[in-house]
DNA sequence: AGCGTTTGCTAACGGTGTTCACTAAAGCGT
DNA sequence: ACGCTTTAGTGAACACCGTTAGCAAACGCT
């Protein structure tokens, strides 16, 4: 009898740390349809075990308590958020960068107004997780969305498409900064100098800037429609990094 | 005796409104301790109510609702942001714009760092207020904020320091757009063209993407000072509208 | 002085996070 | 197959929260 009584899908995984995975994917489930639905004030654990069958307290087994269940399913919207993105990358000829470019960019907007609660959450305010909390999991999450960026970034950096400052024009301190911020997410190709890490970051905070004024509706009683806003943005952004902007569809 | 019934300091006012004004303060002025030292979730009808000698039910009578309140005291942190802004932009000999314009920018995020909480709230995620509330206050101390970038600003475009786009280069869509947002603001001013209201958007879109990614945290784990990066966006900003840069004193 | 308005209270409802002591079951080693 | 240990989940309890309804006292005006 070959039966695996431990090697099993799960990879190495006794009966019993599946179905706990099981009942702690089921609460991570419900809790961001309810995040979804209600807005983060809506997240409550009663209510998830509730609709679970069971009690408050006996979540506690699987969840430090509501704070880390947010964080939790940060994880989960940040690959939602980069499975978006790719996919509207990879729906664009693989030679065509610059197209790739725009529909990733506008894929990440608008998953952004598709989902304003996942989004509030996961670029809005952070009250400082308690130093014990695992955060490894959603940091990985963050990292693989960057990826589909960096890829396309580290593209225009082989065509040479732009002139890349030298490293001499990146300030020291900056300089340092940015270092740990690439080596953190692992981006080190033979392109990818401290002058391109530059001016990633950024592009990267002008769109963060431009989406989170308008998901977070900051200018919400003297502007109202903000797309005309973001594709300025994006096209003063695509001509800094030699990117040919074309307006969207229709 | 003309011991005058109505006509107070306060314009108008009879004793029991005044009164009533009085503890209107009171309130707001407990909100915003709370939120400053708990943050937003630690501002609660009921512990205000104690503090103040009386009881939650009470506060009804001054306040439709805990999200209400939150609304009030924004326009209050609003005014306590632009007067730290005019101060800073006031420290300044008045004909150095350049180092005014350094001043208040920095002004800016330093008030932001001082009081995350409070920028949170106002410049973090809404959740739309519901019609009836009034948000008036909010939104004209917002204008008076902005008020001191728009006059220097202004400034900038009466010394002609850099190349404003023609009415034509404005995509039709964010022209229109521009035009309400300058129209309810209030900046017409004989040099304020749509070409100029795009650039100071665009200037406005790229701080307040800087300080927002600082303030909320948003790559606390892949980069310890935020300082040096906007530094560097505040420098990349500046040289678009032909200010001089200077790095921080120290 | 009387009367209507405004103010604040008590009581109550329904919701929340979290801790603790406890039971019942499942897993594991022999 | 038995017994022991680990674990999952419960119930009660504590300390909060926002909000509504009804009522009594204070106030201001005529």
């Amino acid at each position: 009898m070959t039966k695996p009584q431990i090697e099993r899908p799960g990879a190495g995984l006794s009966r019993r740390e599946r179905v706990r995975e099981a009942t702690l994917a089921e609460i991570k489930e419900i809790a961001r349809r309810h995040l979804v639905e209600h807005g983060a004030q809506g997240v409550s654990l009663r209510a998830i075990a509730r609709e679970m069958g069971m009690t408050a307290p006996g979540l506690y087994r699987y969840v430090s308590g509501i704070d880390a269940l947010l964080i939790l399913i940060t994880a989960q919207m940040y690959d939602d958020l980069a499975d978006t993105v790719a996919a509207a990358d990879s729906g664009v000829p693989e030679h065509d960068t610059d197209q790739r470019i725009l529909a990733s960019l506008r894929a990440f907007r608008g998953w952004a107004l598709d989902h304003r609660a996942e989004f509030s959450t996961m670029f809005g305010p952070h009250t400082r997780p308690e130093p014990d909390t695992d955060i490894s999991e959603a940091l990985e999450a963050g990292r693989r969305f960057g990826a589909t960026f960096f890829t396309l970034f580290d593209r225009l950096l082989s065509e040479g498409r732009f002139e890349v400052p030298s490293d001499e024009e990146v300030p020291a301190e900056l300089a340092r900064e940015l270092r740990t911020f690439a080596d953190t997410l692992g981006l080190s190709t033979p392109h990818m100098s401290l002058g391109a890490v530059m001016v990633l970051s950024s592009c990267w905070v002008r769109l963060y800037g431009v989406v989170c004024m308008e998901i977070f509706q900051h200018l919400n009683f003297v502007m109202a429609n903000m797309e005309p806003l973001f594709e300025s943005e994006l096209r003063s952004v695509l001509s800094r990094i030699g990117v040919e902007y074309r307006p969207p569809e229709e």
